[in-house]
DNA sequence: ACAGTTTAGATCAAAGATAGTCAAAGTCAA
DNA sequence: TTGACTTTGACTATCTTTGATCTAAACTGT
């Protein structure tokens, strides 16, 4: 087997027992797979993304660590569908409209709709001098994939 | 546990029973905790500081000591003091810390955190050539003025 | 009051402990 | 053969710990 695959069945492992929360030390880790330091951050690159459903929270330092979450998936079809709908780009309007659409669906509180239509305003994006519409859809990406964790 | 952080913790649980104000002698707490004097120093520096709200005081000499205070502010006064904190442009660490004092004060709740993150995340601006900060200030302001309605 | 001594916190830089990044080299399937 | 994926390691960034040295405040004897 690929070490980097028995490497992410190994943290997979972890992840089970640990119910799905777990830290490592990343030195540890890379010698008791016996691999260097830097295949766990490959590993954590490739295949606990956020798309796939991860958080990675990391210190350096004495006491330093990784830390993986695996979050449940499940009502999170509707931010999926809304992530998928913004595209390369995406103006200011169909913006609003996907981020009314969250709010009349419950999935986004009043609060949490304005501090999204805040950050992609073209209040917020004035000082852009081209690419408004991929950047606020880079933006809104992130948002939605906030709300999924 | 790490050192700094039991020091921090240790500091707290003082702080929580005397009520947001006290006094130490560093070398008392230093010996207590079985570290050097300094380290009190930079837990100090790198946990107490006055962006997260603490106020510290101290005196040297015979009768020294060291006082935290934790600083209670007002929503709209916390608003304002981190809308100024921007700047005119901010890197994308100073932007999380802010966000995360907003969250540590109940500001904001955990979900619109991660909101805010995302939205002046690095992979959220990342298409830009350049004013990459600038254009971070942005759109922190308009989130901060949506909190503020 | 003054000068010298003692007490106690501040500062800073070096060393130690971790994790992150990036690009070159390797591998393998289409 | 090419292109995607993997493996490595040198270099970088960040955080912590420690100790030597500096500075300020209080105390003491005259």
């Amino acid at each position: 087997m690929l070490m980097s695959d028995a490497i992410a069945e190994m943290i997979n492992n972890l992840l089970r027992e640990s119910n799905g929360s777990l830290e490592i030390k990343r030195n540890d880790l890379a010698e008791k797979m016996g691999c260097v330091p830097s295949q766990i951050n490959y590993v954590i690159t490739s295949r606990f993304t956020p798309e796939r459903g991860y958080i990675i929270e990391s210190r350096r330092g004495g006491g330093g660590y990784i830390r993986i979450i695996k979050k449940e998936m499940h009502k999170d079809e509707y931010l999926m569908h809304s992530f998928y709908a913004i595209g390369d780009a995406i103006d200011a309007a169909s913006a609003a409209a996907i981020i009314r659409n969250l709010a009349d669906n419950k999935l986004i509180t009043a609060r949490e709709q304005a501090i999204m239509l805040g950050a992609v305003s073209p209040k917020a994006l004035e000082k852009l001098a081209s690419g408004e519409n991929i950047v606020r859809a880079d933006i809104m990406r992130q948002q939605i994939l906030a709300l999924m964790k």
